[in-house]
DNA sequence: TTTAGAAGTTGAAACGTTTCATTTTGGGAG
DNA sequence: CTCCCAAAATGAAACGTTTCAACTTCTAAA
């Protein structure tokens, strides 16, 4: 119950040293053996542990790293996992934050992490608050951006290839025999849910198939609206044969749906999704799915952030990713 | 790019005022009408932001908690998140770690999150580290225990009623006529798996039944071992007419092997489980559970660590929550 | 108009590091 | 045994706040 803890004086003091040395022991730079002996014993007497927020006030690095995602679904808290790890590792922690999609929600976070003097931001964000972004990279924040991407913003990027992920899904549901496919989007104010929209559509058009705006559903990205969705296309007069959605989101909401009207997916409306969450394999039938490389994702943000920081890099990068195609029962057996 | 951002002292040369003036108004005390004006003008002017590194530095309070977990699976993603808001509305940032289960982990990530000045720590962890946790305690870090309980330990508690909630689950399922019920352990080093087992056995004595050791499946909390138990269970000669199991994780493994296994939970074998992620329902038939009261908890855990903080309380405190049965098709139709 | 007390202001000191210009040390070459 | 030089040590200054004792200004009662 000693109150007020050593500090770098008192290890000097026992040590009969002076202070710069101890905090050169302490930045692991070359110290005579003698002095060391003394300075390695006094702090472990003292229990000494040096104080990071002075450190950080003097050097003007917090040695924190911020995320700030929409909301800590399976996807995100994937990510954090790996981040947690591979930031740990080279000497960093990870400050959360959220938006739940919303604008003002993440002006504030972002704010909020700025004032914590974070040394860099991990961002997954929507075009809404691009400009308060910009102002934030201008007063020289280093931001990574990943899920969504922000255009013109001068800042590192981990993406995955959208498009090609979802340009496979189709291919694949037009081998299996499906000539009307329903798309789900998220909304479309992220580059996200662009891409994965343009992917549909190419490859529908580079297959010669009609594009059928009935089937394009544009909305958010929130499950209630892969209920409706599928409900909408479910009830047509003329249904397609299988869905895709956006985001493992959207499906669960369409499975709610199917479930409530006794559908089985795989037989009575075939589905594909974005993005695989653990449970999809668990259902019966199993839900196919784009895969999305959620480890190396964390991995490369962890990586690119902190090559940035350390290694005081000026040119933006961008790593993109592929995602891998898990066929199940959802997509059925091949039509001949 | 004006670098070296503006300091509370520029502040102070533009309005016209004594650095001390500035910062009672940025700590919201009274200020003459005149003076308010003026800084609030060279505020806005400078684009002056109060460097929270400083104020920790002097105040020796850096207004974030720590939270460190097992893994960032459902239950610990949803508590997160509902953390992260209510800690954000009284200031405070959330430092995130976890330790998988590891004692050697989670000493590192104790230490990790100390030496980074942490106002208080919100922790999930085992037994193994009890003395690690007491020495940090000691060092005056106010700690709040959530789902396990490491006894002795001077901390607040939030704690879940395991033992009620198996009981009721196990009531429940003897009413549906079931007396062979098997039932898949955590690790028992932990109190809530301990609590769990307690609830089970306690409910089968009471209830007249017998209790058959055979039934009785210890090992850890991996997915893996509830596939494993599950198979062991399903093949025996004389098999239980249900299981119980103490976390969605084992359950999850369980329905990973009946799923292999063609066996149909609800028919098959009854299932019930500790946990109820929203994936439980989405399942056919959904998984009857014993729902956490997820969101109470984080409201507990940031209500009782802002207030220890900010009113210096001595005596420790508990909070106790109770679960919510979830009926659903896995337990089947009441038999006879 | 005076005055006491409350309310507000002032500015230097302190928080615990790192930095850096200066000084000291020690070891090898001559 | 000197001398020189690189390596290491020194300690004061600085980082941007808050705090607090001393001082000034305001308000309202006499």
């Amino acid at each position: 119950m000693n109150h007020r803890s050593p500090t770098i004086l008192d290890v000097a003091k026992k040590a009969d040293v002076a202070v710069g040395t101890v905090s050169r022991f302490l930045n692991g730079r070359n110290i005579r053996k003698s002095n060391r002996d003394r300075i390695e014993a006094a702090i472990s007497e003292l229990g000494f542990r040096a104080n990071i927020v002075a450190r950080a006030m003097k050097t003007e690095r917090t040695k924190s790293i911020g995320l700030l995602v929409p909301v800590f679904d399976e996807f995100n808290s994937a990510i954090l996992s790996v981040l947690v790890d591979e930031l740990q590792a080279n000497g960093y922690s990870l400050l959360t934050f959220h938006h739940g999609h919303q604008a003002k929600a993440m002006i504030e976070a972002l704010e909020a992490a700025a004032s914590r003097r974070i040394d860099a931001l991990l961002l997954s964000a929507t075009e809404g608050i691009q400009t308060e972004v910009e102002r934030q990279v201008a007063g020289d924040l280093p931001i990574t951006l990943f899920n969504n991407d922000l255009p013109e913003v001068a800042a590192d990027r981990v993406l995955v290839n959208d498009r090609a992920g979802t340009a496979q899904a189709v291919r694949r549901m037009v081998e299996f025999g499906h000539e009307r496919i329903g798309f789900v989007s998220g909304d479309l104010f992220e580059s996200t849910a662009r891409n994965r929209l343009d992917g549909y559509l190419d490859t529908m058009r580079k297959l010669g198939l009609p594009i059928d705006e009935e089937l394009i559903w544009k909305q958010d990205w929130s499950r209630s609206n892969g209920h409706v969705a599928t409900r909408a296309f479910c009830e047509m007069t003329n249904p397609p044969t299988a869905i895709f959605y956006s985001s493992y989101i959207l499906a669960t909401g369409g499975l709610e749906f199917m479930r409530g009207a006794s559908l089985v997916p795989g037989k009575d409306m075939h589905v594909v999704s974005f993005d695989d969450p653990d449970y999809f394999s668990l259902l019966t039938p199993g839900i196919t799915a784009v895969a999305q490389p959620v480890k190396a994702v964390a991995q490369s943000l962890a990586e690119l952030t902190i090559s940035r920081l350390e290694n005081d890099i000026d040119a933006p990068r961008t790593v993109t990713l592929d995602c891998d195609f898990k066929l199940r029962g959802s997509l059925g057996l091949k039509k001949d």
